[in-house]
DNA sequence: CTTGAAAAGAACTGCCT
DNA sequence: AGGCAGTTCTTTTCAAG
């Protein structure tokens, strides 16, 4: 765990609505020289804060259009049949997220499908037949949006 | 809708593991000059279907150690009651997604908190008083896995 | 689609305050 | 910590085949 300034969470902010900033840009918007926004964006790298940059795909521009989230409890536990579950569902390629969870549901999945008749297909023939699946609960997303979140 | 080959979707399975790559790399990997690796990103861009690149932060790194899922229905429903809730939620840090979602809830929160302590203080204070909210249910991450998706 | 070239910018280094 | 100067690499945009 690292220590941040404010200049630090100014930077994570800009690079969270915009990851290709570069050192130059984000050096120009909060007063500082190039090098000196390089060294900080390198030493959150570094720290394992900023862990990386991914892509944000449009499902919808892939055909994609539909998206559910499914939360999935196994019928028999043990850690066998945790990891006979992760191993099969790694084989979906429509399940975008697999996330490991405590509650109600052992597992909550998010799944990209076509458009709905093509996910009962997925969930039909590939959620459904997985290894040791019991109640399965589906809540189908209709918007979605993201916050930067708290920045330390 | 634009039509991918089997190039392209090379190229966002490249950049879906790692966003930082630029049109030389790619150009270099899959046998393509780097202009023309380029013109196929750019093009990828304008479609819509590369709609960006996000940071990836360590929630962890940054001393935010839990996160839960919250599922929520909403006890009035109505045009207004979607809007009060969507505004109020929105001024609540520890929210990092919002979805709207059709099933057994109306919307579900990925909410990060510093331990379960402060987890427990952002659910009493900050989401319980939420306008309109009913029922609350929640999941605890344990961990979380990211697959590249279907593309096209 | 390619190559080649040129301009711009970004990344990175070393040294100094 | 920050700045300045300089080198090297990549990106981006040409032109031409």
């Amino acid at each position: 765990m690292i220590a941040l300034d404010d200049t630090d969470r100014a930077i994570l902010h800009a690079l969270a609505a915009d990851a290709t900033l570069g050192a130059g840009a984000l050096g120009r918007r909060f007063g500082l020289s190039q090098p000196a926004a390089w060294r900080r964006v390198k030493r959150l790298e570094e720290a394992g804060v900023l862990a990386g940059r991914r892509l944000v795909l449009d499902a919808q521009a892939l055909g994609f259009g539909v998206t559910v989230f499914l939360g999935i409890k196994l019928a028999i536990k043990g850690r066998i049949s945790f990891e006979d579950f992760e191993r099969a569902v790694q084989a979906i390629p429509e399940v975008q997220v697999v996330q490991h969870v405590l509650g109600r549901f052992d597992y909550r999945l998010k799944v990209v499908a076509r458009d709905i008749a093509d996910f009962e297909r997925v969930l039909r023939r590939r959620i459904m037949t997985l290894p040791g699946v019991g109640q399965i609960e589906a809540n189908v997303m209709l918007s979605e949006e993201r916050r930067p979140g708290p920045l330390g």
